[in-house]
DNA sequence: ACGGGTTGGATGACATGTCAACGACTGGGT
DNA sequence: ACCCAGTCGTTGACATGTCATCCAACCCGT
């Protein structure tokens, strides 16, 4: 990296304003997701996810891929969750080791009260300020960016240069 | 919120494929970062906010609004950064309540040091991937998401209803 | 069926972020 | 000069996320 090539004012401006905007909304949304529905964003997510689902259930490693959290980050926040009675946990059948997390009718509730607000949050704060010609563009901008990150080593090394595994 | 209006297919690609994107661009910048200069992104933009002032020199709360962090979160993660000999606090003279945050020359090596790598993960996996289009249309819609999340309230309470202070 | 390597998930120690106080100081009104 | 509401920054308690490690159960070649 001799000739560092910098960003020029372009680059610089949507560079800026997509990390403002990252977390100016999410600070919005979190902010008003707490107050009127008593969820955090993990916790909207999680239950979304299950909600989401044939039976209200997926293992445990099935959610957190989906999710693209560590195991282990999910261990935690499903406990949480459980004590507070939002999710469980059942063995599973197929194998020994695993865990499958259920929604409860509780946690249904939860979200069943909690996305019609957060749906209207995110289109009064994104969606609804957004162009129809800027809404494909960020859907393409980022499915892109996605795959590439995606791509090369399937979410596991740093691809950056000559590497001695062929 | 009677009629819940849910995101059409559209809406839901942009949404979706915003905040995979949010999530997995962040991990691997904060990877690469890690790995390659040592800091965290908190780190390395209280480095680069610094970096960028006249005298390398600024008020405590300042930068905490540029930034948008709380003070109490930057003053946590001063702490931390102080004991890596990366900033010092020095007496504000105007206010003797007051703090200034100051780079310290190894702060400043160390952003020097980093500030390329980074810059060149940033375009590799983002900017790089963008259109001429693309780009000025992320910087447009997230200037505007950010206008509108700044304005009605000027970062302060929920912009929702009736509010009755006038 | 056994043994070695791998995977699923839980756990504890620790890093980080949030929230609600608190004490020090300021500045304006009197 | 003095009060006092508001601001600045720090702090401690707590919520959350990460990392390394562990154990049990799985898979697979023998």
């Amino acid at each position: 990296m001799d000739a560092p090539r910098w960003l020029d004012e372009r680059e610089d401006r949507a560079w800026r304003g997509y990390r403002r905007m990252r977390r100016l909304l999410d600070l919005e949304l979190a902010r008003e997701l707490m107050q009127d529905a008593g969820l955090s964003e993990p916790d909207y997510d999680v239950l979304s996810d299950l909600s989401e689902t044939p039976d209200q259930r997926l293992r445990l490693s099935e959610l957190a891929d989906r999710m693209l959290w560590s195991r282990s980050r999910l261990s935690h926040h499903l406990a949480r969750m459980q004590q507070r009675g939002l999710v469980t946990r059942e063995e599973c059948p197929s194998d020994g080791r695993g865990s499958i997390v259920v929604l409860t009718p509780a946690g249904r509730r939860a979200i069943e009260a909690a996305a019609p607000g957060h749906v209207a949050a995110v289109r009064r704060h994104l969606i609804d300020l957004l162009t129809p010609e800027e809404m494909d563009a960020l859907a393409a901008l980022s499915h892109r960016v996605v795959d590439h990150l995606a791509g090369p080593d399937r979410g596991r090394a740093a691809p950056t240069a000559a590497d001695p595994a062929a």
